[in-house]
DNA sequence: TCGTTTCGGTACGCATACGTATCGATGAGT
DNA sequence: ACTCATCGATACGTATGCGTACCGAAACGA
């Protein structure tokens, strides 16, 4: 798709011949992310990777000795909190905001996480690559928004549903596609947190 | 001849095996599925379950033409309703005994269907399959548990939870490994379902 | 007892992908 | 303008796995 017009040999920018730019090497994270998302982890190839952003096999090769490390690499670069700068004030409104956020960008992350499915249980380096950089700055978060909220007196310090929370949240996310075959959108998740998490934590 | 003994079929008759009998074809079929919990979906290789039983490849291939037909015919095979003799007479008895039984097989069938992961995308017979053979028939029997709890009115029909409460059974299921690296077992279900579903259906 | 069926073993052809090596082309610094 | 580092292309060696073909041997039925 997006094919260019076939262009003479000296016209068009598009042969990139300089140095890689950190533009650059987030086109090669993007498009192998992207690949992983598609084909499923083992199914990705360098060659594939390679052909998508039109540069060739030695350069990836020159940049990240193997195929995992080259993975890690991406995982690691595009590691962002989606939970981060969220704090209405109140843990509902917290709660909801992470809902509506995690909307935006769950088909996204759940089809890696999906697409990633085994691998990371075979190769312990991209476990933890995955760890550190998707699965725990949200869980973090997350259990920021929780300990504002007891801190607030909203939700006691020792109810029970507390620590199932981050569950029931990333488990829904994660499970919308198995069950209904789409994957959870805002409005969605919205309406689990405000007709299951909040009345779970008592906050009708 | 028959000089030796080698009389009862179940004495570890090592070398040579007589036609395909249906325990044999389960020992194909556990062999695959313990490898694709193990190994991946992509891993697997025919070659690995013919040496794991055993068997020839031509034999495998004999009796199924391709390695997704294969795995396909595990998955039937290994078809069971998990939830279904469940009926202990109130909403909240079924779910914690769902809960229970779920934690017996919750390491099994996750890292199945974890393992499967990309799988089930990429080729939609199999994915079919595995839907109707494991997905459909659990998420069948929970919502019967539903149905019972709002014919025995413990539960308004409208009630808003409802309709997410098979999302929260086995997201929290699928999810708790990514989280804390460890299955979901029975204790850590049932103490789910009474600190956070119960209370969410106005079940305290 | 004898023939038919099916098994297990193995070799083969084909395809794919990893990772390496080589080579010409080209952009960047001086 | 000249040199050097790096890029893109491509060929190569190795390994692996799918699916097929063939063969001798063992089991089952008549």
């Amino acid at each position: 798709m997006t094919s260019q017009a076939a262009d003479g040999p000296e016209t068009v920018a598009s042969s990139r011949r300089s140095k890689i730019t950190p533009e650059r090497e987030r086109e090669f994270f993007d498009a192998v992310l992207d690949q992983i998302r598609e084909c499923g982890y083992d199914s990705v190839t360098m060659e594939g990777v390679a052909a998508s952003t039109r540069c060739s096999k030695s350069t990836l090769y020159r940049q990240w000795k193997t195929k995992p490390q080259f993975v890690a690499a991406a995982l690691r670069a595009s590691s962002r909190v989606r939970f981060g700068g969220i704090d209405t004030g109140s843990l509902a409104g917290d709660l909801c905001e992470a809902a509506r956020a995690a909307g935006d960008w769950s088909g996204k992350d759940t089809r890696l996480l999906q697409s990633l499915g085994h691998a990371i249980t075979a190769d312990h380096a991209l476990k933890g690559v995955l760890r550190e950089a998707l699965v725990d700055p949200e869980i973090a978060a997350l259990q920021e928004m929780l300990r504002r909220g007891v801190e607030r007196g909203e939700v006691r310090a020792d109810h029970p549903a507390l620590e199932y929370v981050p569950a029931m949240m990333f488990g829904v996310l994660r499970i919308r596609p198995v069950l209904t075959g789409q994957y959870a959108d805002a409005d969605y998740l919205v309406g689990f947190v405000e007709a299951a998490v909040l009345p779970a934590l008592g906050l009708t």
